[in-house]
DNA sequence: CCGTATCCTAAAAGATACTG
DNA sequence: CAGTATCTTTTAGGATACGG
């Protein structure tokens, strides 16, 4: 009904988005790219290109995809400069600044379930 | 080479996960199932059909699929009594134990900014 | 420089039937 | 009860070429 999904990732299923916070807020910073694009805009501003740099192994395409569904959920800010060529930055939103914090956990906690994994597997 | 992934999920590529101690962490969590077992094992044990039953939409293959992943990567702890008919709990393991707070706090997260979300988009 | 448009692949997830 | 085994579908993601 209505309009077709496009071109957008994270979808997985309406059911559990409308019930479950959780669902909905891993949705929204879950798949292969977008924390990876959101830390790089930690420090500050970035432009496309800039970005696509910094993360290796992204594709424009990928990297304008998840960038767009970020923007539209208002979790990154989009700013055209009109000048030629053209130059475009990208920054955090309040909102997602407050995300910081707990994917700064959620990295420590990686780091040390790594390690704990290491330490057990002797073997493949 | 070596072994092939017969049924795992979250591989996404090695090249972040041995970098990038947040994109590991993601995977571990990451997915459409995992995080909703995890929390309904939050308040303890559960046997696989309790969880079947609690966890709606959910099929037995991909309950199966991600009970054992997670074990295998020691989020959870698996116990089989022998007896028959069979039973079988599921238990969070103490360092999945440490990810509680984290997620309780994506979970705001993603309540506030759904909420934030519902008042900006007077239309579709 | 900052993208879009197409086409394609791989991996995650679903349906369904069957078993110790 | 607690799973496996197959098979199929869906969807996230990739390759590549082109465009304002």
């Amino acid at each position: 009904m209505g309009k077709k999904k496009e071109n957008s990732t994270n979808s997985i299923n309406a059911q559990y988005l409308t019930e479950c916070d959780l669902t909905y807020a891993v949705c929204k910073i879950g798949g292969r790219w977008k924390l990876l694009i959101l830390c790089k805009l930690e420090d500050g501003k970035l432009r496309f290109s800039e970005l696509r740099d910094r993360i290796s192994g992204i594709t424009e395409r990928m990297l304008t995809l998840q960038l767009r569904e970020m923007e539209k959920e208002g979790l990154v800010k989009r700013t055209v400069h009109a000048q030629v060529p053209p130059r475009v930055d990208y920054e955090l939103t309040e909102i997602v600044q407050e995300l910081i914090p707990i994917w700064k956990q959620l990295e420590k906690w990686g780091h040390k379930h790594r390690k704990m994994i290491q330490s057990t597997e002797v073997d493949d």
